[in-house]
DNA sequence: AATGAATGAGGATTCATTCAT
DNA sequence: AATGAATGAATCCTCATTCAT
């Protein structure tokens, strides 16, 4: 598992993710173009022209770098959404509770948030390409739940039927926080979850005539 | 009215604004790194030196652009929070509204937001300033609101209570959108308010029993 | 003599005296191209324009700044010249007694020198003129005491009566000393003074066969 | 040996010296603040960022080129000094005409003192570096002749034997007046000489009562 | 006389990219 | 595959100089 006993050639097989890895911590420290290639080779252990070697650009070793650390979090999405079962509104727990472990626990996933809103100017296909392969399928799970459960008679018809971003959307504040605060402005998690639960599972219960 | 019929003096004092003004097009465009002075110069109509003249750094052109735009937008929150008035559901959805309001239709706001995020990393102070002088005081009017129609038995006693933001979460998350999806994904937002309102009002008011 | 009390006229005629000395302040502080005419400005009291009312260039200003500051200079050595009497060793040693009393206490004197040396390549013409105006009318009255002091057999018939500078050279090496090593190698001068004196009076003394 | 047939490693080898080589060119023909990275690269035949790639900044540039420039006359004194012998006058003489040697005909020795004088104040550390490594050895190595041939009874008991520097000083005004004319006021350097060691040794020698 | 806003050429420094080895 | 020397366009910032007031 260390490096004298890993084969030329594993290492080798390893190279553009170890140097894909090191441009994510480069990229969060400074952005895109304050981040120096130089540095990323450092961090990986290499020199500037293996960069070039399996890269063509900088924007292109942005761009995998996102495709890169993005991956798993694609993978434990779709594992994920074949587990639900239950009540519907245990179903939409569970799906809104994936989305505050990715927020809450992921920097990876934080950050890859960050990276969309700061260079999405600049990468208009990159922003697309994660929309269709993360949100996209989340959000359509959640609406088929929500769905689902107002058939049922679990939920009431709320029109937020139409607007299934409005469900999951207090973890979305709680990503930007973090993202704007860091350390700086703690949050209790957990009972920011409860209060966003409590409210959420109100709002969608009861004969509930809608208010204006 | 128009350059020549300006004395100098009236030039001058107008120098400074129609600078940050012009940063803040060009920020906009390229984000901090990639923006070069000498094209805000060009877009204000005077040279590199005269910016030089009027701001130490690049640093601090950023900075004081957004203290430029930011002020009305500070003006106008003073100024609406002193019109609030009704029963407690209007007082909240007026003060929901008027985020809506910023969020939807000031592209200045949003952008605030997106360099607050971009480039917090670089200027924490300045994310720290925007958000005592901004987004506090809106909480605190928020959590002023909800409380005082929980005493009055408008609203239910909810957790929320301690997390106001989990109730104008909705309007960040169109933020967001709008953030990264810019016109290419358009939503209606007045049926996104609806369904917002709805989801919200509901889940505050009734007899409503936690759900878990 | 206070500031109040001067009238305007005056003021303005000490105007370009008050900016020469900033000039010189600033000059020793940075050197000739490091030093920005808004910092000799601002020690002058004035602003960057008002330099430009009196001055031509920034090379004008150096240049009228070394012949401000060695006005004084100019006249003491006249002034001193005519006091010569008595033997002439003793108007040998008040000659370079003299000397030394520029090299060891004037501040001036001393960062002339230095400016010459630095600059003198952008300034010939500067060089040649403070040489004609005191090195050389010091080195000729040097030279004229030892011509004399030989005719009268008081010293030797050395052929440093053909350099003077070979008989002052240790007070200019002290002015050296000072412009490199500044406070940080203390010199007892009178000790060093008296050491010059007694191997030059030797030396010119006595039968003193040359020795090779 | 020309560029095409060099390797690219002795090229490489070879390029921080070629460049410090073309930046005393530079230096000296400008001075430190004057002088344009961009011309010390085109005389040494490679590009601005060449530089860079070698030194830090412009400052280490200078730095680096005195210690470069220098080495040659370091080593130069240190196998001389081993070479001194006969009777302590002819070692005496031999120390001085080394230094003359420096300063009559070698150029890169009067540059070096005239950019010690001018950017001292910028380069403290490298003043005392060329005082250690250069002109302190070589004091000391006068000093040590100085006081074996008083205790042979070659020399008088002088008080310069505190301050061998007034024994060299000639030199060094030689050196001071060379910075200051160049070739506009030519010395007859022999004849120079000859003074110089006329009056040294007439005042080293004879019972010399001391005279004030 | 004096001000100080405005200019713009100039120079230090950075860094993505190339390419000989 | 990998290196790292070399390039040069790009950009921040400075400051002598001008000139309307």
């Amino acid at each position: 598992m260390d490096a004298p006993t890993r084969t030329r050639a594993r290492r080798k097989a390893e190279r553009p993710g170890e140097i894909l890895d090191a441009a994510f911590e480069e990229f969060v420290r400074n952005g895109y173009a304050a981040t120096r290639l130089e540095d990323v080779a450092k961090l990986a252990g290499v020199t500037k022209g293996t960069i070039y070697f399996y890269f063509e650009t900088k924007e292109r070793v942005f761009d995998e770098m996102i495709r890169h650390v993005s991956r798993p979090v694609f993978d434990e999405l779709n594992s994920f959404v074949t587990t639900l079962e239950g009540p519907f509104r245990a179903r939409l727990r569970a799906l809104i509770g994936f989305l505050y472990g990715r927020v809450a626990r992921d920097r990876v996933s934080r950050e890859t948030l960050r990276f969309l809103i700061a260079e999405g100017g600049r990468f208009p296909d990159l922003v697309e390409r994660q929309y269709q392969e993360f949100m996209e399928p989340f959000v359509e799970r959640l609406r088929e739940v929500v769905e689902a459960g107002i058939a049922a008679g679990e939920f009431r018809a709320t029109p937020a039927r139409n607007f299934p971003e409005v469900i999951f959307s207090p973890a979305i504040l709680l990503d930007v926080w973090w993202l704007l605060f860091d350390e700086r402005r703690k949050i209790d998690i957990d009972a920011f979850v409860d209060a966003h639960f409590d409210l959420l599972m109100n709002g969608l219960s009861g004969a509930g005539t809608p208010i204006t």
